[in-house]
DNA sequence: ATGGCTGAGTTGCTCAGA
C-alpha cells in the first residue's frame, strides 16, 4: 500500500500536475494539505478525475485557506473533519481546516496542515502550539496502525534545515514547537528519517531566488508511522520530481510504501526502489502497471 | 540584502505562506 502526502499550495492552479501525478505514481492514499476550496468547490473540481482513477474521498475545506483532505482507493471509511479542542484562530469561534482522519486499508489516517506559526511573538504562534497539543490527544488515540501525514510546520532537527544558523530564532525549528512535536509523536516513527538517517532530505523550498535548484529548503512534511506500520515500510521517500519544472507546488510528496500487513491482504505490494550504491538517494521508482 | 515567488481576494493592491 503505497501512502503520500502533499501541500499543493492550492489544488487548482496544481491540477495539470496533480492528475498527471496520481496516474504516474498510484498512491493508494493520498494526503492533501492546503486545497484551498470550499468542499463543494473540490467536488466540482476533482470528482471527475478522482471518480475515474478509483478514489474515493474526504475534503475538509474552507476556501481561501487551508482546507486537507484524504484520497483512497483502499476503502475510506469512519471519516472525521475538523480537530476536537482545535483552539482556533484567533479564537474558537473561527476554527480553520486543517485535520480530516480516515481509515483507509486498515490504517487510521490524519491529514493535518499545522499552522504557520509566522514568528515566535505574533499570536499565531501561541495558537499553534495549543493547535498541536489538540492533535497530540487525538492521534494518542488513534489505534495501532495509524499514520500522521502532512505539513507540519516545524523541521524535526537541524539537519531538516539548510542553514540552521540563519533559522535561528525563527519560527519552525525553535525548542518549543520541536518539544511539541516530540510530545505529539509519541508512540510514532518519523519514517523517512528512519529510512535515510543521514541523507540531505528537503520536502519545502521558497519559490524565491531558485531555493530548489540549488537544494535549500527544509523538511517540513512527515509522515509518522506507530510501530507496527512503520515495520511494514519497504520504501520511504520525497518526490523531488514534483517540484521541478513548470508550475509546482513550493512543497514536494513524501511518499511510503507498505508491505503487506503480516495478518491481511492491504493493497497491491510495492518493490522498493534500488538503494543508490552512493550519492543523495533521490532515486524515484518508476510508474509501474499493476492492479490489486 | 529580511528581498527574491506564488496564489487568492479585498485586484493593479494587500495578505499569507515558511
Amino acid at each position: 500500500m503505497r501512502i503520500a502526502t502533499w501541500n499543493v499550495n492550492s489544488i487548482r492552479p496544481r491540477l495539470p500536475r496533480f492528475v498527471p501525478w496520481l496516474e504516474q505514481r498510484r498512491p493508494d492514499v493520498v494526503c492533501l494539505q492546503e486545497t484551498k476550496l470550499t468542499d463543494a468547490a473540490f467536488d466540482d473540481l476533482l470528482g471527475e478525475p478522482l471518480s475515474r482513477l478509483g478514489y474515493a474521498w474526504a475534503h475538509h475545506g474552507q476556501g481561501q485557506w487551508n482546507g486537507v483532505a484524504i484520497l483512497s482507493r483502499v476503502g475510506l471509511d469512519a471519516v472525521a473533519a475538523g480537530l476536537p479542542g482545535d483552539p482556533g484562530f484567533p479564537d474558537p469561534a473561527t476554527r480553520e481546516a486543517r485535520l480530516v482522519a480516515a481509515t483507509c486499508g486498515g490504517v487510521r489516517v490524519h491529514s493535518v496542515y499545522v499552522p504557520n506559526g509566522r514568528t515566535p511573538d505574533d499570536p499565531h504562534y501561541a495558537y499553534k502550539l495549543r493547535w498541536l497539543e489538540a492533535l497530540g490527544a487525538i492521534v494518542a488515540d488513534a489505534g495501532p496502525a495509524a499514520v500522521i501525514c502532512g505539513d507540519m510546520n516545524i523541521a524535526p532537527t537541524d539537519a531538516d534545515v539548510f542553514d540552521p544558523a540563519a533559522y535561528v530564532g525563527q519560527t519552525h525549528v525553535t525548542p518549543p514547537e520541536r518539544a511539541a512535536l516530540a510530545r505529539l509523536a509519541v508512540g510514532y516513527r518519523d519514517v523517512v528519517r528512519d529510512h535515510w538517517p543521514t541523507e540531505r532530505i528537503f520536502s519545502y523550498w521558497d519559490y524565491r531566488a531558485g531555493m530548489f535548484h540549488q537544494d535549500l529548503g527544509m523538511r517540513i512534511d512527515l509522515i509518522l508511522a506507530t510501530t507496527p506500520v512503520a515495520e511494514r515500510v519497504a520504501a520511504a521517500w520525497v518526490d523531488r520530481e514534483a517540484r521541478k519544472g513548470t508550475g509546482p507546488s513550493d512543497h514536494a510528496p513524501v511518499v511510503v510504501d507498505l508491505d503487506t500487513a503480516p495478518d491481511g491482504d492491504i493493497g497491491p505490494m510495492v518493490p522498493p526502489p534500488s538503494r543508490p550504491a552512493s550519492g543523495r538517494g533521490r532515486t524515484i521508482p518508476q510508474a509501474r502497471s499493476r492492479r490489486p
